[in-house]
DNA sequence: TGACGAACCATATATTCCCATGATAATACT
DNA sequence: AGTATTATCATGGGAATATATGGTTCGTCA
């Protein structure tokens, strides 16, 4: 059901590779692919990450948005600026020099699970949204009741 | 219905571990997965903590929304971005460096039961905070009267 | 041939598994 | 009822295993 949960903090070595937490890897096999799919988070500095199986997901909805969104490719949803990162034999998918210094991912890099996908993050950068997410959830909790 | 009730006043060893009370286990344990899910509380210095299942009846309510919702993205940070403790074949959990600093849970954890989920608290603080429950609760059954 | 990425190998460390103990509670038996 | 036996639990420690991580080699292609 849910796929990613909890938190893991990996280094990051001067080629770039960091290992994807082992709990998760398998999720993330399958016969024709093994790795993950990221692209720049659309509205937060860091990755988003899912399972090639997501993208039918997001695929679908889009289809919903615009039925005259024809070209099902797994690439037009990619072509935003995602990569197809795939698994060295140890688990581990390089982020490249772009998404680095973009995302500010230096020496360690923080996977923090979303349910059916992940992020990226760096672990300064996630702790400061962390508080505005906490912020979010406390107002509207208090709302509610 | 109130799957958690009572309170346990467990040992943490050095390398971490913890029982999680025998009683409340097999309310944790399914096929997939075995053990609990924690967050530190948005509230108090105590950590939360719920069976596996409560995260599928929340990842049911968030897939009604659309994935890109940014609501969405605090909830499933929030929620999924916690960690999750499996349980040793004793029916232990390891509670992370970061968290028993974070929460002062040294060489004692006190369980308390809260229902549909229970925390895991220092001793000490869970006994203040048990002050300020029954002095509000004190003063609110004055004021109705 | 040199730069680059991919595959391979090595290893320290963290995590999990497994067994042992003492203590307490539940049960059985005479 | 009183006592012996068994079962359940919390707890501790060490061994075995998995994982994260760093380095080296190999191949490919410009």
């Amino acid at each position: 059901m849910s796929d990613f949960i909890g938190r893991y903090l990996n280094k990051v070595d001067k080629k770039g590779r960091v290992s994807v937490p082992a709990a998760w890897r398998p999720k993330l096999i399958s016969n024709d692919f093994s790795g993950i799919i990221t692209q720049p988070s659309l509205s937060e500095q860091a990755l988003d990450a899912y399972p090639r199986d997501y993208l039918d997901l997001l695929q679908n909805k889009l289809d919903l948005n615009d039925p005259l969104l024809e070209d099902n490719e797994y690439e037009s949803t990619v072509i935003f600026g995602g990569s197809i990162l795939s698994f060295d034999n140890e688990g581990r998918v390089v982020l490249s020099e772009t998404f680095r210094s973009e995302m500010k991912i230096m020496s360690e890099a923080l996977f923090v699970g979303m349910g059916r996908r992940f992020r990226i993050w760096n672990p300064t950068i996630f702790g400061d949204y962390l508080e505005r997410a906490k912020l979010y959830m406390d107002k509207r909790r208090k709302i509610k009741s």
